[in-house]
DNA sequence: CGGTATCCTTTACGATACTG
DNA sequence: CAGTATCGTAAAGGATACCG
């Protein structure tokens, strides 16, 4: 069996029980998918290479991964044209852009606090009695 | 050096390049964090022993790992009382809390979009024609 | 109780090469 | 162009045992 048809399954399974947002969370913020998402809602419908070149770190083999997840899961469409050479446009759903209140609301978070969280880091980076996270 | 002195590297560092919540979903949703501000933030204040029997599947080595993390970020405090036997409680900080409304947020658009989310899964997974994600 | 230490497995990811 | 195949690595996570 080739490694593209290996069944997906969930990076986190059961911690929804503690938590209800859990299963929003590994749909929504698995890695890759919020660069992707934000582009697509970004700078509209596009190509496969448009998509890599806007997300400069990403390699085709993941990026073709999270698209397939994506289109999936409903966020995004796949287009197929019958040319040569091929062409293939990738763009964001209705349930994708559904999204972008709550990535509006983590981007203003982010503007108000990452400062907090950055000067809480060197704080404790600087005490020297406590281990660092592994 | 053990391993819990290996300094802590984030899981994505460059797609914040594409995209400008990425730093603050390498804060707030990488893997265990969101159960954990969640029970700490609907339970309150409580023992290591607690938040372990609340999510049920962590182990203690990644329950300490993240809790680190989570209090080098400034979501979390640790307090460590001199009694015998040993009591350590955690509470999350008003920092951790400002997340409650984008949690809020993630609830919400759960329970009205995760449904379709399913059904978007079974239309995809019932063409035999599309891959699988990998 | 509140963790660490050690070992091990999984899986994601990156690099590279190749193809319809 | 839009991927897929193959290989290799590394980090995260689980299992288990142990300690102050």
């Amino acid at each position: 069996m080739t490694e593209a048809s290996t069944r997906w399954r969930p990076a986190v399974a059961e911690p929804e029980l503690a938590c209800p947002i859990a299963p929003v969370v590994d749909i929504v913020f698995s890695r890759w998918t919020t660069p992707i998402l934000w582009v697509l809602h970004e700078y509209g419908r596009q190509r496969f290479v448009e998509l890599a070149r806007r997300i400069t770190t990403i390699t085709p083999k993941v990026l073709t991964q999270r698209l397939r997840q994506l289109e999936r899961d409903g966020m995004v469409t796949r287009t197929q044209h019958a040319e040569v050479p091929p062409r293939v446009e990738y763009e964001i759903t209705d349930l994708g852009r559904s999204l972008a209140p709550l990535f509006a609301g983590l981007a203003e978070w982010g503007a108000e606090n990452l400062d907090r969280v950055h000067r809480a880091r060197a704080t404790y980076d600087a005490d020297p009695t406590r281990p660092l996270p592994g």
